[in-house]
DNA sequence: GACAGAATTAAACATGTGTTTTAATCTACT
DNA sequence: AGTAGATTAAAACACATGTTTAATTCTGTC
């Protein structure tokens, strides 16, 4: 029950046309909201920096998503709908060792997370908000994004092992790697403190790849001599 | 510029004695802060949740603090304070292989970061949010707990390796350890939703530590097969 | 016992947040 | 043109936060 309001006057009465309609200005929230919650998290971000950088009203949030929450919901939906899967089908590839499946796909895994690509690396730092303040739909984006390559992982490194993939030691090797990669993840400030040479640049990131997959490697060759695995003496240390 | 004020008329006048003066709140206060600092990080943390679990009134944490970063500075300085060292001096140990040395610092990593002690469960809590959301301490909180134990696993590994412990792969294969030992913290959404069944026993304390150890081990015993290193073959896998 | 200063208290303050409200404006349709 | 409904706008709201204030209580000292 307001009863004296002053006569809202707009800023600017007929500047911009609505031609668009409601769309658009969806659509450019979705977009502001990706990247704002991705460089703070769903707590710390604000409606009010998500519609600045918009351009866009502050009700508008609301009025089109209900509410922050749902707002962040369909940023994860959205971010994560179109990442893409590490294979197109089950199964082992066909055409590669398995050895050199595993280089490459800790390969992608490293640039994807560390790489200049903008739109897979908002894509990581979203996940990576998930990861140490979960909120209700951090099991989904696990699931939808980690799943497929965690489970191609297992199964390279339990043909390696001549293992089933979910073997404990087959998971053991999988989480080793993932452990590894996303130790070296941009602003890690033990990385950054402790060896601060590493700036990630293309050729260390290759670095680190390389020694990810070699070392692991190394393992999966020695507790299964019998393998088949090809001598794995790495290029002289650098 | 406030005139009116309902007299302050104290809810228990003469119940709690004073005696202990004011270094036992502001002792009470450091305490409840660790704790609401350790699990809420900094910024989700606040004042009325610290004090009210001090059991102590509202504004004696500006009275005896400041402000909300001095005491949350206060907090870091006590925690990292009493942390133990990973060794009593430096250099190389005495007495035990590298090997064993490298399973020996890896196992008690581990143990730090997963197992049942509280104090130093808390301590790594305090990190891991400042690991995600620096603030102007963390440099000098990883320089203080992280340093020590990131020279002497260096030391280790480049002892294993016969390189300098500041070379490339040494600090390569150091943080690979430090990933992997990470990637196991508490919580960690990736982790329980992947893998469900490994919550972290003590058994699978354990485990993981052999892993962690026995792989980069084996690493380092093949980019180096003349070493002395001795038969990496752990028991039969899990 | 009285008094000065430290310690504590309840209340207010200033600010920033997500959300709601009310009115204005645009769009589509007849 | 005119109207209904969707969309946008400005302002207010309700609440939580860190901080400050002014008064009260405690403590040690003369």
């Amino acid at each position: 029950m307001k009863q004296i309001k002053t006569a809202a006057l707009p800023t600017k009465p007929g500047l911009k046309t609505f031609a668009i309609h409601a769309d658009d200005t969806r659509a450019r929230l979705l977009k502001a909201a990706v990247d704002v919650f991705a460089e703070q998290g769903y707590e710390a971000a604000t409606i009010r920096q998500i519609c600045s950088r918009a351009d866009v009203n502050l009700a508008l949030v609301n009025y089109h998503f209900g509410d922050k929450l749902e707002l962040y919901t369909e940023v994860l939906r959205f971010a994560m709908s179109c990442a893409p899967q590490p294979a197109p089908g089950p199964g082992l590839p066909t055409g590669i060792s398995a050895e050199d499946a595993l280089r490459a796909i800790i390969r992608a895994m490293v640039e994807r997370v560390l790489g200049n690509d903008d739109e897979s690396n908002l894509r990581y730092r979203l996940m990576l908000h998930e990861f140490v303040r979960p909120t209700s739909v951090t099991a989904l984006v696990v699931n939808e994004v980690m799943r497929p390559v965690y489970d191609r992982l297992r199964e390279i490194v339990g043909s390696l092992l001549g293992l089933p993939s979910d073997h404990a030691t087959s998971r053991l090797c999988t989480h080793g790697v993932l452990g590894q990669v996303g130790h070296y993840t941009r602003r890690n400030p033990i990385l950054a403190t402790l060896w601060p040479e590493m700036t990630m640049t293309a050729e260390q990131r290759e670095l680190v790849a390389r020694h990810i997959a070699e070392s692991t490697l190394a393992y999966l060759g020695l507790i299964r001599p019998r393998s088949t695995v090809a001598p794995l003496m790495p290029e002289d240390p650098v």
